[in-house]
RNA sequence: CCAGUGACUCUGACUGUG
């Protein structure tokens, strides 16, 4: 079983669904039982594929079976799909677990915060907390974490200090991931003081940097244009030993490349590919970024092109920021084909996609197409963001229609949204 | 004894100054 077990993992970390698929067959077919483990392997493999219809079969014939599912196999899928950002299906799986009369650990706790957190849901995550607390576990490093960067997220920074606080004096040894949320917090707040300072303050409490840290801060440096402290930083990450990766690469690049340096931004790609390291999605979504706000739309599809020969599926940022070029151009026609294309291979059109549609129609006067598209994203049940209300206020002002834009205005408040 | 679980960093959309 246990062999069958690591041969199963090793298929869908390989994203290899349908070998995944034969050996559950004939691992059966050969008379092995899978246990717990395999299940839990399974599901939450199945779920990485985005097989969640195969998913909720297996879990169904583990449900039926003998073997009992414990918190372990319920922390693994719950952690499954919030990594897929499936929140209602994650929330399913937590209410599973307590119908099956298994209890929450502190794995789950914390994957059940970080979901709240994740899903905006800071309130209800501060109430699992307190849930967590009465169940006898006290708040871990995780749940510091967690918490200490999604309210840095929300611009709830004194929350996030808060909770530095009673991190302090609760005895719990901060680690990196802590410092580097915090880090996040005092870059938000335009402190570059406070940030370096926090460097050395991490140092001197024994906990060292690593490359995310390093990041952070590179990133934060370049993006208020000082060029020469972000690349000291990045000596000073090689000099502590710690290795490049596409996270530093992908920074700078898209820090070049938005100062409109693409030589440099080529040349730090091709570096990175000479080193081994990758390139990604987000290296090429930059790269293609970096021509189209040139005014290089030809160049940009060049290198489109070029990262599906490199076999690296375009995402929903690709998408969206050709889409939006093309928009842009007046193309209606090829973002529309690339909108099927995008649907098509399985990618999901998110806010930003339809905001793109939604702008571009109502700049065009097309009021028909913009409700239309209005309407699919409703139905594929995402809700009408800020930058939406904003390109209807924006085109009812335009024309003139003071009252049409402040009800508006009162209509986005009324839904929830607040105005930015 | 051998296999499965949680936190932190990079890329796209709207408006205002010009």
């Amino acid at each position: 079983t246990v062999a069958w077990t690591v041969r199963l993992r090793d298929a869908f970390r390989q994203r290899k669904v349908n070998q995944a698929i034969e050996l559950w067959k004939s691992m059966r077919a050969n008379g092995v039982k899978p246990n717990a483990v395999t299940y839990s392997v399974v599901v939450s493999g199945l779920i990485d594929c985005d097989q969640d219809w195969l998913a909720e079969m297996v879990q169904e014939e583990l449900q039926r079976s003998e073997i009992v599912p414990h918190t372990r196999f319920f922390n693994s899928v719950i952690t499954a799909y919030l990594k897929k950002r499936n929140f209602k299906k994650a929330i399913e799986t937590w209410d599973y677990l307590k119908q099956s009369g298994a209890q929450e650990d502190s794995y789950t706790y914390g994957t059940l915060v970080n979901l709240f957190c994740k899903a905006g849901q800071l309130d209800k995550a501060m109430e699992v907390r307190e849930q967590m607390h009465a169940a006898g576990f006290p708040s871990d490093v995780y749940i510091y974490s967690a918490l200490i960067d999604a309210f840095a997220k929300h611009g709830l920074l004194h929350e996030s200090f808060k909770l530095w606080e009673h991190l302090r004096r609760s005895g719990v040894k901060a680690n990196v991931a802590v410092y580097n949320a915090l880090l996040n917090a005092y870059a938000r707040q335009s402190d570059p003081r406070e940030a370096l300072d926090l460097l050395d303050k991490m140092r001197m409490d024994g906990v060292e940097p690593n490359s995310i840290t390093y990041n952070i801060l590179i990133h934060y440096f370049a993006k208020r244009g000082d060029v020469a402290k972000a690349m000291s930083l990045w000596r000073d990450m090689r000099d502590a030993n710690i290795p490049d990766d596409a996270f530093v690469y992908n920074t700078l690049i898209s820090t070049f490349a938005k100062r409109g340096n693409m030589t440099a931004a080529q040349d730090l790609a091709n570096e990175m590919l000479s080193k081994g390291i990758h390139a990604s999605a987000v290296t090429y979504n930059a790269l293609i970024d970096a021509r189209i706000k040139r005014g290089d739309l030809q160049g940009a599809m060049r290198i489109w092109h070029q990262m599906k020969e490199a076999r690296i599926e375009p995402d929903v940022v690709a998408y969206g920021t050709v889409i939006d070029a093309q928009l842009k151009k007046g193309r209606l026609q090829i973002a529309c084909r690339l909108f099927e294309e995008m649907k098509a291979s399985g990618v999901k059109p998110d806010a930003v996609i339809y905001s793109s549609f939604i702008d571009s129609y109502l700049k065009h006067g097309n009021y028909t197409d913009a409700v239309r598209m209005l309407d699919e994203m409703a139905h594929a049940g995402l809700p009408t963001s800020v930058v939406i209300f904003n390109s209807f206020i924006d085109w009812l002002g335009k024309k003139g229609d003071l009252t049409g834009a402040e009800a508006m205005l009162i209509k986005m408040v009324a839904e929830g949204v607040p105005p930015n």
